[in-house]
DNA sequence: AAAGCTAATTTTGCATTCAATTATAAATGG
DNA sequence: CCATTTATAATTGAATGCAAAATTAGCTTT
């Protein structure tokens, strides 16, 4: 194994070395640390790694362009947000969610959102509302026009709106940590195959925007966890096929 | 063995030293990093260290009796932990949070908590309800009595014992996260200034009690947000005091 | 030739070292 | 005497070095 010129990368870890150039524009921005932990998480998160693949800190740190401390440090902060498994003495595996996993994070993030619907309903400005019925319109025209691919671009809008007119930021950091976990399962992908099932997504968002429209915190939250409740199952089906 | 004579302690930080023969009796069972983290962290969770106190690494190396590798890694954890901040070239400090932190931090708890109700409705067993109510009638006990030391300490055992049958590790973690940041806040501290309160909580536990026993888990997940929420309120003036 | 054992290589965990930034002290000028 | 500047020390960020563990390769023994 010749180690002293570019060794030829694993197929899966080969992107990782394009975009540092426009990263490194902003040069002292952000610490080594930093940088190596967000670019990380995020090739992680976008599902460029398969499950359980390991990660060899040599390997990285030649794809980064830096020393094994720094890129220690991601590693060890992306263990605790549960996006890595560190075996001890035997290196970093992209964390492999089963089945159960899965089922579990979308709870919570069913529960997280039905907290933020609550949250918005008292604390949501007129403005923050107008904009989500905006999106929620738009959101409707590309469901009249079978445009799956902006439906579901809008519709995640929407729920991260929500999340936003909550106006609480330890609420907005767990909610992205989990809803990044739960992005390396591309879950609505297929939700076309199943046209039942979008229409009653629809007519749900139609009853979360009314109860938002209400100012109906409890029901709200009702609405919001079963909502996530049965895009769970939808994704589980679409899975199973 | 490393650390064969003890060096000069800062008063506020002496007694991390005292633990570490203990844990350095079984030598090889946790890796530095994972024994540095959990130490630390519980001596900023207990509240032992004042808000914005600076936490040099230098010192802190000599008091855990390791090199600042693995303290850095485990500073860089916590700080994604919410419990330190790090600041550029200016080194660590206990976060501080302010009164809008808290509020923030409680709203989540309540979110949690709610969403713990509602799983623990569908997928608890009998005895784990068993053992919910057993507890509820012994903090029962303990409110006749007005003994709001042994009150407390059971009416937190019941929280986590409803997260716990809620069965969802996601969940579970992100509550003793969120319940470590909060616990610095010694809020039901002066709990008896307010007797009315107290009467109250212990009120709105019945109905807890009542709603896990009908498994009605919307209706709990109402109840327990709204619980949290009342804890708030009461730790908010009885802070303002 | 296969299974088991031993030696070499690689990889990990942690300590140490070095450079860069910030904090502190001294000195100079107004 | 105080403010500003300059020099020194301390602290942080990151790279390198080293010992222990694990993986791999090679060898022995059937």
């Amino acid at each position: 194994m010749s180690d002293t010129k570019i060794l030829p990368l694993n197929d899966s870890l080969a992107e990782i070395t394009a975009p540092p150039a426009a990263t490194r524009a902003e040069p002292s921005k952000a610490s080594l640390h930093d940088e190596v932990l967000a670019r990380l998480r995020d090739y992680i998160v976008e599902g460029n790694l398969s499950d359980g693949a390991r990660i060899p800190e040599r390997e990285l740190c030649t794809q980064f362009g830096v020393s094994r401390t720094p890129l220690r440090e991601a590693l060890k902060v992306l263990a605790s947000e549960g996006l890595v498994d560190l075996l001890p003495n035997r290196g970093a595996r992209v964390r492999a969610l089963r089945a159960e996993d899965y089922k579990e994070l979308f709870d919570v993030m069913g529960g997280l959102e039905a907290l933020a619907g609550r949250l918005a309903c008292e604390s949501m400005s007129q403005a923050q509302y107008a904009e989500i019925e905006a999106l929620h319109h738009e959101m409707y025209g590309f469901y009249l026009r079978r445009d799956l691919h902006e439906y579901f671009r809008s519709n995640q809008e929407i729920h991260q709106k929500i999340v936003d007119a909550a106006g609480n930021r330890a609420l907005t950091g767990m909610y992205a940590t989990v809803a990044g976990q739960i992005r390396r399962l591309r879950y609505a992908a297929n939700l076309d195959a199943k046209r039942d099932r979008w229409a009653e997504a629809v007519r749900e968002h139609e009853a979360i925007l009314d109860a938002l429209r209400r100012r109906a915190g409890a029901e709200l939250s009702d609405i919001l966890f079963k909502h996530l409740r049965n895009k769970q199952i939808a994704a589980r089906e679409s899975v199973s096929e």
